[in-house]
DNA sequence: AGGACGATTAACT
DNA sequence: GTTAATCGTCCTG
């Protein structure tokens, strides 16, 4: 069963902390699933949240993230990665979730051939499994929700709270308190 | 117009 | 543990 707009217009947290567990899939145009158990995922939430790409207000980049519930937000850093996120809570706020890591399941072999790494390093961060799964600009506000979407999460049952983990969020040293340590970064027990 | 930096990764010592 | 890679975006002047 596929998740639908309401479950992503909710609070990112309450979104980043469901989406464990769940299953990201995508379906090639030759008809190969791709999918993985998310097992990382990151809430970063309005303009007031200085980690938050929204916190230049909305720009050409960032008005995904003032979108519709459900669709992706995709954007590029560091000169060559791809970061895959849903947009969360409500159109006109800025919040999104990002997809840090997941445990593959489906297309193993097509990842494989995309990154070229050991099976445990095909989808272990946000970039890895942005490669994998072969996002780039061209899935920047991409409906999930919609019928026919070949990029979706799957339902699967919510994890319960002795499963996961939190901790602040990656990457972002540089970010002032209190934003910097806000334990918005969900991960499944290992 | 120019520069600093980034929601990272892989290759190095 | 350290650092190069590499370029779009945003801020400063």
């Amino acid at each position: 069963m596929r998740l639908q707009r309401s479950f992503f217009a909710r609070p990112a947290l309450t979104v980043a902390r469901e989406l464990l567990g769940k299953t990201l899939v995508k379906i090639e145009p030759d008809g190969t699933r791709l999918s993985g158990t998310i097992s990382e995922t990151e809430a970063y939430i309005g303009e007031l949240d200085l980690a938050c790409h929204a916190k230049a207000g909305k720009t050409k980049r960032t008005q995904g993230l003032y979108g519709t519930p459900g669709l992706t937000y995709v954007y590029f850093t560091y000169g060559m990665h791809w970061m895959l996120n849903f947009v969360s809570d409500r159109s006109d706020f800025p919040a999104g979730v990002l997809l840090r890591a997941m445990q593959p399941i489906d297309g193993l072999d097509c990842m494989r051939a995309r990154r070229k790494r050991p099976d445990r390093e095909l989808t272990n961060g946000p970039a890895k499994l942005a490669q994998a799964l072969a996002i780039s600009q061209a899935w920047y506000g991409y409906d999930s929700c919609q019928p026919k979407a070949t990029l979706y999460v799957e339902d699967a049952p919510v994890i319960s709270w002795a499963q996961f983990t939190t901790q602040p969020r990656v990457g972002i040293p540089n970010v002032p308190e209190p934003w910097r340590s806000f334990p918005w970064n969900y991960q499944l027990q290992r």
